[in-house]
RNA sequence: GGGUCGGUGGCGGAGUGGUCAAUCGCAGCUGACUGUAAAUCAGCCGAUUUCGGUCUACGGGGGUUCGAAUCCCUCCCGGCCCA
């Protein structure tokens, strides 16, 4: 039997930092905590979408504490979840096949592995929810709903929504949430996180397991951090920074936040303080350079997921490649054909998603071998580019490989 | 089941017989600038081409016409109202 462990520091961190809310309430959680009991908690993730992203590794990081804690955690893929889709702002979801799902989550338990540890004295679990729900008949399916009246369905916003924008919504969406409720009823847990887009479909299943099981579920709700480009980070949009991501596109597409996310950034997404991340706003106020800041942003964000070392990689990359617009360290090799079309070549390397796209590219003066632009798209290379180096845009480079 | 309105590019949304590969916004791409892959500004943004064109595309199919996203028929799908 795992100790368990009633550390205050990290339990007060797995209260407070990025929490939205915790029903029913904070302290009777922390009560929980500090009992001994050895609570089992999970948090589920649909495979709607190939990659993880530092959005989901709030929820994964405080699976984390609680893994450390001693307590019973489950990383569930929503397999068969995911097969409806959660109800979307606008629209349905399009119904997925085994095969994009099984696609789609082929590398989750690497990806989550960088955060929390699935083997050792306390691994956590990892589970899929096809496991219970492909069981259900429809007797149970029957009784499942039988829990839950049209009103309270009706009641969440964006179905209120989207009657109100003329939307179609469909039928099989309102069992979504009751899907989701009983996953948490089949691994009897005691408590489920996830982001605050999930607070319905979390406390319908605190009414199921209530109802089923006679017990509480507590439920923790994260703050959400916006995408880059300001929308919500999904994995339908592919529009995060990834887990699977290098370090150095992680660093990059850190510091393509505006300005005002920086300190949303480093409460949600790094381990710094909050005293500090409370000197870096005064220090902004008092008009120090964001981009300092940003930087520091960027690098605790790769940290956490990549290690320290990667993140100093990382980090100089972005310098040199970015800002000092030098070279990369590292360049990847192309094989090229003698007298091959540049344009052929973007085009099979994927630097160009078209012969019409390549064009363009070159016509605008995207494209420069050895830092020389080259607006000339029926260029051919031969054995002098041997060695020579292409870049595309602002930051892909490409070493030539002539062969025969 | 009846009535009515609608289905346009990755998304939103114009267009109602020719100048429509289709206004515009978002997303994307390239460049300039900078403190950044931020913001701003400029250009690009279906494919293919021997650069003359050619092909595919406005829910599906058929038709009218020299010519259709636009008109007609039919089928499929959706919203709303009524039952």
């Amino acid at each position: 039997m795992t100790k368990i462990i009633a550390d205050e520091k990290l339990i007060d961190e797995f209260l407070e930092r990025g929490v939205e809310a915790i029903y029913p309430s904070k302290e009777a959680f922390r009560k929980k905590l500090m009992s001994g009991e050895r609570l089992k908690i999970y948090e589920g993730f649909d495979p709607t979408g190939p990659h993880l992203h530092v959005g989901h590794a709030m929820g994964i990081r405080a699976l984390g504490i609680l893994q450390k804690l001693g307590h019973e955690v489950i990383f569930l893929v929503g397999d068969y979840t995911a097969k409806v889709g959660d109800p979307d702002k606008d629209t349905t979801r399009k119904m997925l096949t085994d095969e994009e799902i099984e696609n789609n989550m082929s590398s989750w338990k690497k990806q989550a592995g960088q955060l929390i540890d699935f083997d050792g004295k306390n691994p956590v679990r990892f589970e899929r929810n096809y496991k219970w729900l492909s069981k259900l008949k429809l007797n149970d399916l029957i009784q499942l709903m039988s829990n839950i009246t049209v009103q309270r369905m009706l009641e969440r916003d964006m179905f209120e929504r989207r009657i109100k924008e003329g939307d179609p919504i469909r039928l099989h969406e309102f069992i979504y949430p009751l899907m989701q409720g009983y996953d948490g009823v089949a691994m009897e847990v005691d408590m489920e996180i996830g982001g605050t887009d999930q607070t319905f479909n979390m406390l319908v299943g605190r009414d199921l397991i209530k109802s089923y099981l006679g017990k509480e579920k507590f439920v923790r709700t994260n703050k959400m951090m916006d995408a880059p480009d300001g929308r919500t980070m999904s994995k339908t949009k592919g529009n995060g920074i990834n887990l699977a991501d290098s370090p150095e596109d992680m660093f990059g597409k850190a510091m393509s936040y505006s300005d005002e996310h920086i300190l949303s950034g480093f409460e949600l997404l790094t381990d710094v303080s909050m005293e500090e991340i409370e000197k870096m706003k005064l220090a902004m106020e008092k008009g120090e350079n964001p981009m300092i800041f940003k930087k520091k942003m960027a690098y605790e964000i790769v940290k956490i997921i990549k290690g320290e070392k990667a993140a100093e990689v990382a980090q100089k990359h972005f310098e040199q490649v970015i800002s000092k617009k030098e070279l990369p360290m590292d360049i990847s090799e192309i094989k090229v054909f003698i007298g091959e079309l540049l344009i052929d070549v973007l085009v099979k390397n994927e630097l160009a998603s078209s012969k019409a796209d390549a064009r363009r590219k070159i016509d605008q003066g995207g494209v420069k071998i050895d830092n020389e632009a080259i607006y000339d798209w029926q260029l051919k290379l031969d054995e002098n580019y041997s060695e020579k180096i292409i870049k595309v845009g602002k930051r892909e480079f490409r070493r030539i490989k002539i062969t025969k």
